[in-house]
DNA sequence: AGCATTATATAGCAATCACTACAGAGATAG
DNA sequence: CTATCTCTGTAGTGATTGCTATATAATGCT
């Protein structure tokens, strides 16, 4: 066992405190006060476990993208390429229309501007958005090199229309639209799938 | 002529400096000390004109619309729903990948979410970009009415698409997307458009 | 000139920010 | 038991936040 007074706090439940947190006010909106309040923990706790403020949000983004990756992983691995699309928008528009949750997507609205302090974070979470497009791309050249895509598709550019789709929902989900809303953005979108 | 000593600075380009920092930093992100200096004037020359950091903000805003209130109006009087809408995206990216300015969309990433103290302005954007919703239906209900859309379509939903694929596209930019990416982004979207 | 009015610059306000020093509590090891 | 180690709660750190009190400068009116 480890030396020492044991961790007196779930460390799963604090992060999905703090994850909830982040989720509503953004990186530079959720004060070290409501995170401490929300985690049910003190100030020092919380720097001994998490390093500091950003630390506390890495491993909360951490946290929010393996609660979504089951959605992408099965979506991807969907035998079309169309089928593949459509599992990610009509489960964006599902995930982002679930009032249980925060509105809105922790990738979007945790940081897409600030002030030079959040900059590291800025930059982190616009690379991850990056990934998804580069995932997406990767299962659609697959699909191009199998025939599953007419010759004239870009890969590429379908793979960021369908992320650009899914951060707007993002957009429109923090604005209040309801999942039908979004799942009829959704049905719009596949429209423009080639032939 | 006004009563009193003469203002010293321009307020104009003031608003444009004020305007150039929330787009960088956003809301909460801007702070006063970045704002006055940016606009060349101290604290209380600021409070006089603009009562506070939300006053300036909203007439920030203001001014922000105004720049690109052309692109809108001239969009939507083209002669179809079609052409109105192929305006309104190809416009949004052509803008969106300016370098000239900071990226990204003022109306999405000033404040998506924030602390309790933004949220009057995160509700203020959050109508404004409703707005932009609602513009856009009237425009195609109205190209229904006269047979310029399907009979199936559903103005309200394709609006919604249409908002949502130019929030998109505001995200991607945000990320660092240039033009042409950004232009393939549109020109996919108007696939989707009905027959 | 003298007064009223408005803007400016200096300086600093209370409140809040992220973060931490310190002492004690709770565990293991010997 | 004592020694050692790590976590916890209290209480606060200096820095920065949005904002303002005060005195002075610059104008028009009489």
């Amino acid at each position: 066992m480890a030396l020492g007074r044991p961790r007196n706090f779930d460390m799963d439940q604090a992060l999905d405190r703090a994850l909830h947190v982040f989720w509503r006010k953004g990186y530079e909106g959720a004060t070290l006060c409501d995170l401490t309040e929300a985690m049910g923990i003190n100030p020092p706790s919380l720097y001994a476990a998490f390093g500091n403020k950003e630390g506390l949000f890495r491993k909360a983004l951490d946290r929010y993208e393996a609660k979504h990756a089951a959605l992408w992983t099965e979506a991807l691995a969907a035998p079309t390429a169309y089928e593949a699309v459509k599992q990610l928008l009509e489960g964006s528009a599902n995930s982002l229309g679930d009032k249980r949750n925060p509105r809105g997507c922790l990738l979007v609205q945790a940081a897409l501007c600030g002030g030079e302090e959040c900059d590291p974070v800025t930059k982190e979470l616009s690379a991850r958005r990056d990934a998804s497009v580069a995932l997406i791309g990767e299962r659609l050249k697959r699909a191009k090199r199998e025939g599953d895509l007419p010759a004239g598709a870009d890969p590429g550019s379908l793979a960021r229309f369908v992320v650009t789709v899914i951060h707007g929902m993002a957009v429109q989900a923090a604005s209040g639209a309801n999942r039908k809303q979004l799942e009829a953005v959704a049905k719009t979108a596949l429209r423009a799938w080639p032939q």
